[in-house]
RNA sequence: GCGGGAGUCGCCCAGCAUGGUCAACGGCGUAAGACUGAGGCUCUUAUCCCUUAGGGGUUCGUGGGUUCAAAUCCCACCUCCCGCACCA
């Protein structure tokens, strides 16, 4: 019962204002007009202006809502700027996560069908085509379209393609062959994680769990074993080659003999399926136990010396190659198993082997010094460790070995290396062993990581791979160059981007897999998808020409299969004659020149808009190949990056369930609410925390300024009443109004939005309340046209983020036309009257002073006596102002010294020191801003504004019997019997309350 | 390891770029009052400590420094978070 009242009281409020009604009717209302569609117009100023296109495989949530909420309002703030504004939208189809959903779907995936199901309320038969990947890519490619308009965005939708459309093929297949004849393109081996039944790179999200796989590299130093087999044993610590006492084998599985790159190695099964992978030449010739090489001998090829096969359990043999050698001086699991194995004479019995070895220091460090027990002892003693299955062997391996990594130095009397740091001794010894053939380089995942699809990954080294080579020093040059001459917002990112220019080096750009554009001169390879999305911004101004079906050509439409370079070239670059390009294409000349002529007008992209996970990535690339490929004039001019967002304080995902559809939280809180809150919860940088109470929060302050426009718009609009004369705070709330065009217009310019939409929902209101308590004190009505100005600048400044809701209102207001095309507001500056805020300063300032006294003193006035500064003190004020504006002066003793020479002031300074002090004070305490207007100041009567303020001293004490007496201190006549006046200071008045 | 960022009044969070308007915005919580049959709604007020005249004291991770003045600038330290490649 109780729910349904609640319910019943929300639905009235709705019938007032409902956001589904208003976002629909005027959604219609800009379609119907075409506004947001623009052209070519030669004497208007163009301001393009792009953001990252989406990936259509999932509907979109809140998260993706903020950078494109972002975008538009960058678009419409720009727009009522007066420029002719093109904001496009693309969708990116490319890449493999889609065709890889198709894949599940044609595999019945359970999981994934359940979401298509449960979560995205996506009917059984649309599902089932779900098993051609284009089909998932336009539907949601439909859905978060549907999603951009119902938010509001003011798209030009004309211009739309995806990235596997005919025409965009053309044009990436351009963008290749150019990158290509500039030697930016590479080829060449790189190792990855791989899963072996998708026979593709696999990384975190194409893994169970999520799980990056994370590579390591093994150095395999090679042992011989009775001359014609080798023991290869990988380690990552190549340099600990000369503590080397002994090799480890587990004695309980089985080994093979296999022929890698014709030698024969002794490995585990294991190891060879690994080698395989890693381009090694890989066939197995027979099986032998562990237990078979116990108590042999290996020779250590690097000393020339001879070291016993010992067993051991902790040797795994999904490890590396399931041999390793044994350092046991610095390495505590060493050092374990061949304590334990002392201790073990069942073992030593065995296998008749006798247990004589001397650890071999090579490293010392501060921690461990050369003249103790080995630092493999030590620790193990350090940490009271029992055997080598002791978990805590791990801690302290991991201990250790960090230790020496970073302050380890190798003794002085070892061989070659001695002396060095560890770091310096370990590339020596990698890359002698590697040029001898006694080692050399085999890479592992760090970590078991499965593939989505169940199998086991591991390493594969792609050969023949195709890279773009971010490393080339000339690129990197110009890279620089173009991040210096663009704006980025905010600053502070910048730093950012020149690490990623320095740091990024060859980058894959081709896979086996996905949908997209084939690599124009090796069929086999797909273009990848952060390589064709970062010039694509070109292809807006002439999308819309371009078809991708033969039978909807026309004369003024050019059929994709008709594009060659040569057209490109032309249109982007300026090369070739029209005349040649236009014999070679099928396309006329006069419409090359027209096509040539819109991309020159609308680029360069005069803003790119995008979060700051593409940093690093996207961002870069499209710095990197607008600085390859255009000319300068045609680089990007900004780059705009914001934060995250989080849903109440949590990062969104799939196994926290707190993803929300856009669309979903559009149909329950409407568009505007939904901006305003992704928008206005934190600064640009930051991430921004959602939550359905803050969109409700936005949402009731949105009716009341509703309610108040209202009301406003019943009484004004019956009378017009336009002000005749007008008093302090009507001068005062005009100048507010040009105060807030300022303050709100310098925010948008430098994105900081937050405070932008600070000024207007909240500052803005605070102004309106101080004013109606000013008019309702005297007894007036404040629904005049200055009120009007108000509004109308309010709701001007608001529509850009609330785009749907301002229309409403402005229509409410008795306009005719979109406020979406309405002009900024403008500052007047004969509206600003600096001289208003010191008047209502002190009005307020006198109401908070009696207030503290009446808090104090608990006395309840009856009569108020306010004191004015003395001549002296007003003109001593204006000289202090002076010399800590003007001369930076501010101690005191400098300032006494000057003033008890000052005709004027002298007798003052000299009589009342400590008044003088706290006059610096007081002005030492109020901004520069005040500081200077004060400065400025011709005259201040305060008795003017204290006059003024008696209606509002009676209504704020409450006495309507209230007498209020205003004097200047040098009033000779004036009551005073606690002799207060004298600690009147300017903009100070004394006060006294009976 | 390399790179980036953060630590603010019970909690969340603004301010720091351009030092002074800062005992420090806003929200939550808490307390009192108004409204109401009653409220979990809405509104008002208070919310670091002391104070019978508008005042004083101590605060912005820790410790120093610069300055007439530091949450804000500089140095050192402590703690926490994020990104690091073949993926959108």
């Amino acid at each position: 019962m109780k729910r349904m009242a609640e319910n019943s009281i929300e639905k009235a409020s709705n019938l007032e204002l409902d956001w589904g009604r208003i976002g629909e009717k005027w959604r219609k209302k800009w379609a119907e007009n075409n506004i947001f569609e623009s052209e070519l117009e030669p004497n208007k100023k163009k301001y393009f202006l792009t953001v990252a296109y989406p990936y259509p495989n999932s509907p979109q949530h809140v998260g993706h809502g903020r950078t494109y909420s972002l975008a538009d309002v960058h678009a419409r703030y720009k727009r009522m700027k007066n420029y002719n504004v093109l904001f496009p939208m693309g969708f990116h189809y490319t890449g493999t996560p889609i065709v890889s959903m198709s894949q599940r779907i044609l595999s019945n995936d359970k999981e994934l069908i359940d979401t298509f199901q449960q979560i995205y309320k996506i009917p059984n038969n649309v599902i089932s085509s779900f098993k051609d990947p284009k089909k998932i890519a336009r539907f949601f490619h439909e859905e978060i379209k549907q999603g951009m308009n119902e938010m509001g965005y003011s798209i030009d939708w004309r211009r739309e393609f995806t990235t596997i459309d005919n025409g965009y093929s053309k044009f990436i297949s351009w963008q290749f062959r150019n990158l290509r004849e500039k030697g930016l393109i590479v080829q060449g081996s790189h190792p990855v994680g791989w899963c072996p039944r998708d026979q593709n790179p696999v990384s975190q999200h194409d893994t169970l769990g999520d799980i990056e796989p994370e590579l390591i590299e093994y150095v395999l130093v090679k042992f011989k074993y009775e001359e014609q087999y080798v023991i290869p044993t990988a380690t990552l610590r190549p340099e600990t080659i000369l503590g080397v006492t002994n090799l480890w084998i587990n004695p309980d599985i089985k080994y093979v003999i296999a022929s890698v790159n014709n030698e024969k190695w002794i490995i585990t099964r294991e190891a060879a399926r690994k080698l395989e992978f890693l381009n090694f030449s890989v066939s197995i010739i027979s099986e032998i136990y562990g237990s078979d090489l116990v108590g042999k001998l290996a020779l250590d090829q690097f000393r020339k010396k001879h070291v016993p096969i010992y067993p051991a359990s902790f040797v795994d043999p999904n490890n590396g190659t399931g041999i390793v050698m044994s350092v046991p001086a610095h390495s505590p699991y060493d050092y374990q198993a061949l304590d334990d194995l002392k201790k073990d004479v069942n073992t030593s019995r065995k296998y008749d082997i006798i247990i004589d070895i001397v650890p071999i220091k090579l490293i010392h460090t501060d921690l461990f010094h050369s003249d103790e027990s080995s630092p493999a002892e030590s620790i193990i003693t350090r940490y009271s460790i029992r055997d080598q299955n002791d978990p805590k062997l791990e801690e302290a391996t991991n201990k250790l070995y960090s230790e020496e990594f970073h302050n380890g130095i190798l003794l002085p009397d070892i061989d070659i290396v001695g002396n060095l740091s560890v770091l310096e001794a370990r590339k020596m010894i990698r890359e002698k062993i590697i040029k001898e053939d006694i080692g050399t380089i085999m890479y592992e995942l760090k970590n078991q990581v499965k593939c989505r699809c169940g199998a086991s990954c591991v390493v594969k080294i792609l050969t023949n791979q195709w890279f773009i080579n971010y490393g080339d020093e000339k690129w990197k040059k110009l890279a620089y160059e173009l991040l210096d001459r663009m704006e980025i917002l905010p600053e502070e990112i910048r730093q950012e981007f020149r690490n990623v220019i320095d740091w990024l080096k060859e980058r894959a750009c081709a896979r086996k897999t996905g949908l997209g554009t084939k690599l124009p001169w090796d069929n086999e390879w797909i273009i990848e998808s952060l390589a064709d999305s970062v010039i694509y911004m070109a292809y807006y101004p002439l999308s819309k020409y371009i078809i991708n079906d033969e039978s909807q050509k026309t004369e003024d439409r050019i059929f994709a299969d008709d594009l060659n370079d040569d057209f490109f070239d032309y249109v982007f670059l300026g090369k070739k004659e029209p005349n040649v390009v236009s014999k070679n294409s099928k396309i006329s000349k006069q419409f090359l020149e027209k096509i040539r002529n819109e991309f020159l007008y609308f680029y360069p992209v005069d803003s790119r808009h995008s979060g700051r996970d593409l940093v690093p990535n996207h961002l870069a690339f499209f710095i990197f190949n607008h600085a390859a490929i255009f000319d300068k004039d045609k680089w990007p001019k900004q780059i705009v990056v914001n934060g995250s967002v989080l849903m109440q304080g949590k990062k969104m995902s799939k196994s926290l369930g707190n993803i929300i559809p856009l669309r979903h939280a559009i149909e329950e809180y409407g568009a505007d609410s939904i901006r305003l809150t992704m928008l206005a919860s934190a600064e640009i940088l930051q991430d921004s925390d959602f939550s359905f109470d803050l969109v409700k929060g936005i949402r009731s302050k949105l009716y009341e300024i509703y309610r108040t426009i209202g009301a406003h718009m019943s009484i004004f609009s019956k009378n017009q009443n336009s002000l005749e004369q007008n008093e302090l705070e009507d001068i005062w709330i005009s100048n507010r109004i040009q105060h807030f065009i300022l303050e709100t217009t310098a925010a948008i310019e430098k994105f900081r939005i937050r405070e932008a939409l600070h000024n207007i929902l909240y500052l803005m209101d605070s102004d309106l309340q101080w004013y109606q308590k000013r008019k309702s004190a005297k007894n007036k009505s404040m629904q005049n046209n200055l009120l009007n100005d108000f509004f109308e600048v309010r709701i001007k400044l608001l529509s850009p983020f609330a785009p749907f809701f301002c229309e409403e209102i402005w229509e409410m207001m008795g306009n005719h036309s979109f406020i979406s095309l309405s002009q900024w507001p403008e500052v007047n500056n004969s509206k600003i009257y600096p001289k208003s805020e010191d008047n209502e300063r002190l009005i307020q300032d006198i109401i908070l002073d009696i207030q503290k006294i009446t808090k104090v003193t608990k006395i309840v006035p009856k009569k108020i006596m306010i004191y004015t500064a003395s001549q002296v003190k007003t003109i001593l004020y204006k000289k202090l102002l002076e010399k800590i504006q003007r001369q930076s002066i501010t101690n005191f003793g400098i300032m006494m010294k000057e003033f008890v020479n000052d005709s004027e002031v002298k007798d003052f300074v000299k009589r009342s020191p400590d008044l003088v002090k706290k006059m610096i004070d007081d002005i030492l305490s109020e901004s520069i801003e005040v500081r200077e207007r004060r400065l400025q100041l011709d005259s201040f009567n305060e008795t003017i504004p204290l006059q003024d303020s008696i209606s509002l001293l009676i209504s704020e004490t409450g006495n309507d019997q209230l007498k209020v007496s205003i004097y200047s201190e040098d009033n000779n006549d004036k009551y005073d019997p606690k002799q207060k006046s004298k600690f009147a200071r300017p903009f100070k008045p004394a006060i006294y309350i009976e």
